[in-house]
DNA sequence: CTGAAAGCGCTTACAG
DNA sequence: CTGAAAGCGCTTACAG
């Protein structure tokens, strides 16, 4: 006994809105329950295999494509996780987010993308929206996170995942690239082209990255007794103009640094252009390394000698640790990829002196 | 009558994934029906301001977070926008992808987020996604789209806008930079400056885009009485890559142009790599003119001249094209937006030739 | 102004 | 193996 509104469809030919077609329309058609068909199209195998093959070419006529909405109300699982990021344009983060996505499409999964631009408010309302959605889970792949940022979306009580970020809380995991081992490297790999004076050009928010580069630079220097001083630190903003004030001073100094070991990719072209303007060359007058291995790395002039990041990998892993959680397994709660130092030409042996023993 | 269900909950002290405060949570607190909760809190004019008030304050206290997921079924309106892009790690997709999101949060749209990877078979898997989730339109940032692509999304029968696309489609709305205009002026600055031979890089992938900017090209030459050479015309295929193999053509010409307009800053940046390697300099031996405006533009050596698409104002125009036709508005099939000549150091005057009357 | 009821399109215990 | 029923959390006509 159907009631009126669910009575044949109204008589008039163009209908505004087709509604879609849904698991009743299928059932109809097959003579059965949508519950059964409900059944088929999960593969339930209770349904027996012929029947659930009438049901899934039927549904293939009617263009039948399940509700994700209908099926997030009855399970109360989305499939569905929100991707904080500082801003998508930043090239770092797009990498990471490549991987994210690939990682979650393969698994059936389906991202919510936001970006923050570094501002509380914008934060506020992406933990509002995110929690709206009922996202299952949340990855954060921010450069600068508000303090309050992740206590509140912990209050969501879903997993979260960071990604290189600054104070990872007590209720979240993260992947993290291992800092002082890659900048230790870096550093390592310009005293044995040679250098002495070698300049660490940082970043002032960076926090914890920051710290742990400028960390791996101390350990390397101590190795190799070569002393610390403290006016070859300098502090950019991660961007090309901060490295372009922070390389100034260095050059300013009486006896500037024939080596410098920048925090990241973007403070290295700023870094770069400053020595140009001024008349030197890079490696030939002072050497550079970097931090990122972003795609123009390999084609600023000279080729920019940098520690890569496997951002794609980063991401994925970051998706894969989000996927265990939410089937419940446990996961280590910071995983530290590695970085790898790739030799390019911005880095060589300092003029008039031999490369030492390597 | 409460069902056995609906009872108070197990008096067991840790649920494992406390359910979200409902609508009927704050009902009970308050005194009131479910309806009017929901009438309240959509700021309904029915609702008295005290009542609504109220309600509004213990939803707050509850933490109450409407679902969006309960609320797209119950309207068939998911707020939700499917974004298919190439890759995201592409910048100028990045760029206009954070103008979308933008403009999309302004609104109280969500953006999925997809790559597509230029794969037939993930397009595909894209468009499947997108129809299950329901999203209420789509907006495609791709530099190449299968054929069968919009044709297959087009099926959704829900509004579309593409960025840049090649094959605008019959049924789809686009945004796009007016690549003949941009590439005429970029092509007469180098007139203007006394070139003559001035080559056109192009990209073989670049459909309509390539095509168009050829025909700037062509029509600037034209207006100055300039011969064209086809052999002054070569072709990469958008990468750096692309742009050093088809440099190398060029160079290797008994009489190389003076000055190359590249499809894009991609392969100037090949360009200028494949340049420069030959001994040559930029601008002194050749000018170079670019297409995008990507943020490193201004960090090459030297920084390249190039017309500047407006990315993010490009992906927010796409968005508010959706938003009218998602409340039924009509908006035009097509916005052009202008590119802009940047200039910066690429492209000079030619060597032993005076700066013609500019 | 307010509530009871029906419906959105699924899933899934329950009862054959 | 299969269907009827209840439920997920909203919205919104309908009837006071």
């Amino acid at each position: 006994m159907a009631h009126r509104r669910l009575a044949e469809p109204t008589p008039c030919n163009r209908v505004q809105a087709p509604r879609p077609v849904s698991i009743k329309d299928v059932a109809r058609k097959a003579n059965v329950s949508h519950s059964t068909v409900s059944r088929a199209l999960q593969n339930n195998p209770l349904i027996p295999r012929e029947t659930a093959e009438k049901i899934r070419l039927i549904a293939g006529e009617l263009g039948y494509r399940a509700s994700a909405v209908a099926r997030g109300l009855a399970t109360s699982k989305t499939r569905t996780v929100g991707l904080v990021v500082t801003t998508i344009a930043d090239p770092f983060v797009a990498g990471v987010v490549g991987g994210i996505e690939d990682a979650a499409n393969a698994n059936g999964y389906s991202v919510v993308l936001a970006n923050s631009h570094a501002d509380p408010e914008r934060e506020m309302m992406v933990v509002r929206s995110f929690a709206e959605r009922r996202v299952d889970g949340v990855i954060v792949t921010a450069s600068r996170v508000g303090a309050l940022y992740v206590p509140m979306l912990s209050r969501m009580r879903v997993p979260i995942v960071l990604v290189n970020n600054q104070h990872p809380g007590e209720f979240t995991h993260s992947v993290m690239i291992a800092n002082l081992e890659a900048s230790f490297q870096a550093t390592d790999h310009l005293i044995h082209l040679g250098h002495r004076r070698i300049a660490y050009l940082g970043d002032r928010h960076g926090h914890q990255s920051d710290t742990e580069r400028f960390g791996g630079y101390r350990q390397a220097l101590d190795q190799a007794d070569i002393p610390f001083l403290p006016e070859l630190v300098v502090h950019g903003d991660g961007t090309p103009e901060g490295g372009i004030q922070a390389m100034g001073r260095l050059l300013a100094l009486a006896d500037p640094p024939t080596a410098v070991f920048c925090y990241n990719d973007m403070t290295a072209l700023g870094a770069l252009r400053r020595i140009r303007v001024s008349g030197l060359r890079v490696p030939d007058d002072i050497s550079l390394v970097g931090f990122d291995d972003l795609y123009i790395a390999q084609y600023t002039d000279p080729p920019l000698t940098t520690v890569r990041q496997p951002k794609r990998e980063m991401g994925r892993l970051a998706m894969e640790v989000l996927l265990r959680l939410l089937q419940g397994s446990q996961s280590e709660r910071t995983i530290r990829v590695p970085g790898e130092l790739v030799g390019r030409e911005s880095a060589a042996a300092p003029k008039e002196r031999q490369p030492c023993n390597y």
